[in-house]
DNA sequence: AAATAAATTTAGACAAACCTAAAACTTTTT
DNA sequence: AAAAAGTTTTAGGTTTGTCTAAATTTATTT
């Protein structure tokens, strides 16, 4: 089945919606989607009746098995589309999410698997998240999120929980970006502002608000599944 | 000025007609369009509304310089993306066209710029149509049709009037493409065929039909501009 | 257990891009 | 120069996706 672009962003962002919280509500949508919940209401009765939720009016709804399906093939594009920006065309980090918004609805699914080979089947997008396969199989790496990373436990930066500008900004003074080594060396307990040392530098500070954007991967053991954007 | 899809296909339409026949009808656009004569009325009426037209009820009409700005930055990307899916993702010649119809309309300038960048400055799109730059100047290579081309005369084979999976099969079949060198050394009237001879093959019979759609750049002197396909 | 507040859905409208059928205009033929 | 034929425009309707305002349902207070 084939669907408009505006299905296929309703789709997708039920997807990330449901991933977090479960159950989604329609001012929820409606807010992510920067439109209005009668708008939103309009657009579950159509993808109801494609059988692409499972919905009971004023109770919420999540995508049943085929939209997930569906939606996973739009992440699939989204994310081989800003691995093709980044990598191929050198755009910042922060720049390609707007244009693989665009790019994802682009209908030919030979063009999917012709990018996929030509950038040689990449496991994460630029922003670490997981690049689904045809099968929307992903890898689920195990990630913990800075602030509850163990002390002097080694862990490889492997995703971020936002592609603001601002954040990039941030990460390029401080040199972390994704496949940085890191530990965590000491904890302060007032502001849970964070030293932490990475090799070859001095050791510097990392604040609250910053470590909880970042997520990572234990080099030795493991743990937790920590949250993913985008 | 932002336009939407449909728009843009309208004035890329247009663009194409105009180069041909001069003034442009309403049935003329319509059938090019797939679409009916009311219709394009229609969205007449919003172009010329937005001084993209030279437009006179009943009398046809031409895009305005503005809308043959607009027209070159559409067909820019076009082209673009047809030489990237060729010669990046390995897509064949007579693929392309569907997926570059989409492609086209996406809006980041950015992205026009670094995919040009990436894949060089091309001057030319796969099927031998001339890539305008961000000014919207193009070389207009001198070509001539493979019917008119004189005798003993070599020439370069510069592009192509159609991009029918038939043309492509039979061209691979006969060892030709864009690039390819050749001469034609007999022309029979009784059905307007060609003997022509490419170095290092037997010589070999092209007919009328095949003639018509090549267009060749003589090696050495030169003629008159061919016809130009999408 | 009301009353109030919040969330959701319905009702009714609107713009974009189409369509069919009928009217208006232009060109060609007799 | 009238009639016929062809082309283009207008009139009125449909679908998709959006909106505001009002009605309905659910959740939270008192
Ligand atoms: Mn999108
Ligand atoms: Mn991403
Ligand atoms: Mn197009
Ligand atoms: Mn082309």
């Amino acid at each position: 089945m084939k669907f408009s672009t505006s299905e296929e962003n309703y789709i997708k962002s039920i997807y990330h919606l449901q991933q977090q919280g479960g159950v989604v509500s329609t001012n929820n949508l409606a807010s992510e989607l920067q439109t209005k919940a009668a708008s939103v209401t309009d657009m579950l009765k159509k993808l109801n009746a494609k059988n692409l939720l499972h919905y009971e009016r004023y109770q919420g709804f999540t995508l049943s098995d085929e939209g997930i399906k569906v939606a996973l093939g739009i992440v699939r594009k989204h994310r081989l589309w800003e691995y093709f920006l980044v990598h191929k065309l050198e755009f910042g980090w922060d720049e390609v999410h707007a244009i693989a918004e665009e790019l994802e609805h682009i209908t030919s699914p030979l063009l999917v698997e012709k990018l996929d080979t030509y950038l040689s089947h990449p496991k994460f997008d630029p922003h670490g998240d997981p690049i689904p396969d045809v099968n929307g199989k992903m890898e689920l790496r195990q990630q913990v999120n800075l602030i509850d990373l163990a002390l002097n436990q080694e862990a490889e930066v492997s995703a971020v929980g936002s592609q603001s500008t601002e954040l990039l900004e941030l990460l390029k003074h401080k040199n972390i970006g994704i496949g940085t080594l890191l530990t965590v060396v000491r904890k302060f307990t007032f502001d849970n502002s964070l030293e932490v040392k990475v090799k070859n530098f001095p050791p510097f500070s990392i604040s609250q608000q910053l470590a909880q954007t970042l997520f990572l991967k234990p080099t030795y053991g493991s743990t937790t599944v920590g949250s993913i954007s985008k």
